[in-house]
DNA sequence: CTGAAACCCCAGTTTTTTTAAGGTTTTTCT
DNA sequence: AGAAAAACCTTAAAAAAACTGGGGTTTCAG
């Protein structure tokens, strides 16, 4: 008989009741389950650093938002999962998120690259006994929402650079043109000029902002 | 009672019968499953265009590869099923490929997008069963071997544009650079130049061509 | 040994991107 | 409504990046 250990932060703590809950009870190849809970970065980032000298967590479960969005706290799920992924690489790492924010999503693929992510609304018992099970056999594990996302963002890959994304991005969160040029170190010009491009390429020409705003959610990019 | 009606298409005999064998003996929501066969391109086509005025098929499994490798045919599974989208746009496709092969499997996640693609060797009774279910009530299904391949694509956007991506599987497939040159309509200066910068993005500067090739594969790309 | 291909470097050319400046239109706020 | 701010467009010049051809060295296979 062996233990699994897992953890699972997130901030709501019914929430985590409810996880601990279904997670305990699983039945899965001979082995005893048994789950931490945290409900703030730090509480998570402690848990996991005592855990380093002893047993390891096989599987970290983090909320994306460990708290209510306009708090502004400095540090997210993201960099938990970051900071994980550092000190004990080998744990599988399964992020939770409300929502199927595309670019989101392709953010943490790419800098924690987890092992398993799930859209809030998919998850009940089931998806989380087969995300467990997946994630420790053969991973990576995405939920049904999430895959579709990763659906969009596979059958488009309109190739965009990095200042390209930020655009994107910034607008869709009503940033003002002239601060963009800011945060991505351009001239304002610039960042017309491939606001144009951008409409081009995703077919709005001479619409306006939210036309591709839209599109470019539609395809996966925001 | 609904019938649900599936049309595979592989040239090999016994693998089809094989798949007919599963798939018809799968219990599904008080459904009745019919399969149909096809082992050519053009027996495919016809299933589907025969299916166009009565029934359409619900499902259709279409293997990458319809002839041997040498054989110099003129269509492939990939072909047929771009021509299935623009026919029948409402069924579910999922393709089947023996290798893992990235370079494919974007490719056809670009063309075709489909509801679903397994990797052969991931293929049983119980996975072509969950395919089945999925793409019928929540596509997509990707089979854990291409999923680890999505997953690395998605933890790895470095932005290449066609050419280099080009470049990429010629010398994957061993072509020579002078000739890579005419095949994408560069000079050989300016494949040489494209090669460099390349090894710089995967990290292997100052080595050799393999390295570099590994370190694409490594990463998705080819 | 020899020829073919790969590789490297350079310098000139072309193409793309960025930038600044000026003016017009649209939006926002009071 | 009216003023100010932001967005948008155009143009032309500057800067950066990509392409090209040539000539030379290295590598490799026959």
């Amino acid at each position: 008989m062996k233990t699994l250990r897992i953890l699972a932060v997130d901030d709501h703590e019914m929430t985590m009741l409810g996880y601990k809950f279904i997670l305990e009870r699983i039945v899965f190849d001979n082995h005893n389950i048994i789950v931490d809970t945290a409900n703030t970065y730090e509480a998570g980032k402690q848990k996991i650093e005592e855990s380093l000298h002893s047993f390891k967590y096989d599987i970290i479960f983090l909320d994306v938002q460990l708290f209510p969005p306009n708090e502004d706290q400095p540090h997210n799920g993201e960099d938990l999962g970051v900071l994980a992924r550092k000190l004990v690489p080998e744990s599988r790492i399964i992020f939770m998120s409300s929502f199927s924010d595309n670019y989101r999503i392709n953010s943490i693929l790419k800098s924690v690259d987890p092992d398993g992510y799930m859209v809030k609304t998919d998850i009940d018992p089931k998806s989380l006994e087969q995300a467990v099970k997946t994630v420790i056999s053969q991973p990576p594990y995405y939920s049904s929402k999430a895959l579709a996302a990763i659906r969009k963002k596979m059958s488009n890959d309109i190739a965009l650079d990095e200042s390209d994304k930020k655009i994107l991005y910034h607008l869709s969160i009503g940033t003002k043109t002239k601060d963009i040029a800011d945060f991505i170190g351009l001239g304002s010009s610039s960042v017309e000029n491939r606001k144009r491009h951008l409409k081009s390429l995703f077919g709005t020409e001479k619409e306006n902002d939210l036309a591709l705003i839209l599109a470019a959610k539609n395809r996966g990019f925001i």
